[in-house]
DNA sequence: ATTATTTTTTATGTATACATATTGTATGGA
DNA sequence: TCCATACAATATGTATACATAAAAAATAAT
C-alpha cells in the first residue's frame, strides 16, 4: 500500500499536466511536490525522468525538469498528423480489440458520458483521454501507441475548453461527441474497420474545429461607432 | 567532464540493447552497472526509468528493469508497421529537412559506409541507427518521431546480421544499402518527397529480406541418406 | 546610476545508509 | 521423497546527507 505513493504521484503529475493545472513550460519543484506527495526526493526525480521519456516533461541539465511545452511550431505539425495516427489506430482497434477490451472501454465510456452530461470539465476531459488511450491498447501496437500517448498528451491539453459548456451549442457539441465514442465502440466490436476509421475521422472533425476556435479565437470586437456613441454619451 | 558519466551510462547502454550485447528480456543489475559505470545507484536508476520511458527497458515492480523483449507476437506487428512509419517520415523529412541536417546526415552517412564496408559490424549497425533517426529528425514531428525510435530499437536488434557479410552476396547487399542511403539524402536534399519514399521503400525491402532470413532462416538439413551412410560407414 | 564582481542563497545532482521485498536455501514434518 | 515453513541472502525501494552548479542578492567600482 506504501509503495503506491510513487505510482499515485505520477499518475497525479500526469492528470495535472493533461488538465493544464500545471501550465506547458512551466517549472516543477522538486522539493515542492516532494511535500505534497509525502515521497522524497530519490522516487521523484525517477518519476520525472520516466515522463520524460513520455513526453510529458523535459529535462535540462542543472535545471530540472519543466512541462513539455505547446508551441505553434509544435500545433501545426499536431493537426496534421493526428487523422493518420487516429484513423490508423481505429482500424487495428477493430482488426485487434478482445472481448473484454469492449467491456472495459464500456465502463470507461459509462463513466466519461456521466462526466461530459454533469458538465464536469476535468474529469470528462480525463476520461475522453483514457478512452482514447483504450482504443490505442486495443490496436496492439507498441509503435504507433507512442506516438498516439503524444498526440493524447496536446489533445488533452488542447481540448480543455471542449467540455466546458458555455452555451446550448456546446452543449449540442457534446452530446455529439459521446454518440460518437458509442458508434465507434459498436463499430470496433463488429471489426468493422472501414466505418471505425469514418467516425474516428468525424470525431475528430468535431474536436478540431472546436481546438481551433480555441486556438483561434473570434477576434475581440472592434465596434468603432458604438464605441464612440459612448464616449459621447459620458 | 564528470557530469557525462551519467549520459555515457545512457548512451552505453543503449548501444549494448541496441546491438544484443545485452539480450532481449533479461535482468539489468543495478550494482554490477554502477561498478562499471561508476556511477552510484541513484543516478542510474534515473537512467532506467528514463530508458523505460523511451522503450529500451521496461521496469517491473520489485524486480527491476529488464531489457524490451522481442517476442514473436511484436514482430508481426513489426513488419506490418514499418513501411508507414519510415516513409512517412521520409517524405517529412524531404518537405522539411534543413541544409545544416543534411550536412550532418552526410558526416554519419560517411561514417557509415567506411564501417559498413569495413566490415565493422557492430559500428555500422549503429551508425545506420543514427542515420536513420537523424532522418526522423528532419521531419521535425514528435508524434511520428516517437513511433520512429521504437521502431528503429527492434530494427537495429534485428538487423545484426545484417551488416555481418558472410559471402559475396552479402557484401553486395551491403554496397547496396550504401547506395541507397546516398540516394535517399540526394532525394532528400532536393526536397523530393515521393522519390524519397520510393528510396525508402526500397530501402525497406532490401532490409526486411534479410531480417525474415535471421528469423526465419533456412532449415537444418535433414540429409537422411547422407546420415545413413555415415552410420553405416562407422 | 549603472555595471561588474563577490557573496549568499537556492536548487539540482550524487553517494551512502537503511528499509523492505523477493529469492534461494535449509530444516522439519508428513 | 515430497512439500511446507522458516530462515538467510540478495536485490530493489526510499530517505537523508553532502557536493556542486545556477540564481539571487549585496557590495564594490567606474
Amino acid at each position: 500500500m506504501p509503495k503506491n505513493k510513487k505510482f499515485e504521484c505520477a499518475d497525479s503529475l500526469k492528470e495535472r499536466i493533461l488538465s493544464l493545472d500545471i501550465a506547458p513550460g512551466s517549472d516543477l519543484d522538486e522539493v515542492a511536490l516532494c511535500t505534497e506527495y509525502g515521497v522524497s526526493r530519490t522516487p521523484l526525480r525517477e518519476v520525472l525522468h520516466r515522463l520524460a521519456g513520455d513526453g510529458y516533461v523535459r529535462l535540462e541539465e542543472n535545471r530540472g525538469a519543466k512541462v513539455a511545452s505547446m508551441d505553434i511550431g509544435v500545433m501545426r505539425v499536431f493537426f496534421q498528423t493526428a487523422p493518420l495516427i487516429y484513423s490508423t489506430i481505429a482500424r487495428l482497434a477493430a482488426e485487434n480489440r478482445t472481448s473484454w477490451q469492449i467491456d472495459t472501454l464500456r465502463v470507461t465510456q459509462s463513466e466519461f458520458s456521466k462526466a461530459a452530461r454533469a458538465a464536469d470539465s476535468q474529469t470528462s476531459s480525463l476520461l475522453n483521454h483514457r478512452f482514447h488511450e483504450q482504443i490505442g491498447e486495443m490496436a496492439q501496437n507498441p509503435y504507433l501507441f507512442a506516438s498516439l500517448n503524444r498526440m493524447l498528451i496536446d489533445h488533452t491539453r488542447l481540448s480543455q475548453t471542449f467540455f466546458r459548456p458555455s452555451s446550448a451549442s456546446d452543449q449540442q457539441r457534446i452530446d455529439k461527441a459521446i454518440e460518437q465514442h458509442e458508434a465507434m465502440i459498436s463499430a470496433i466490436e463488429a471489426r468493422e474497420s472501414s466505418l471505425a476509421i469514418d467516425l474516428t475521422l468525424q470525431h475528430w472533425d468535431l474536436s478540431r474545429d472546436q481546438m481551433e476556435k480555441y486556438v483561434r479565437p473570434d477576434p475581440l470586437p472592434i465596434d468603432v461607432i458604438s464605441m464612440k456613441d459612448r464616449r459621447d454619451a459620458i
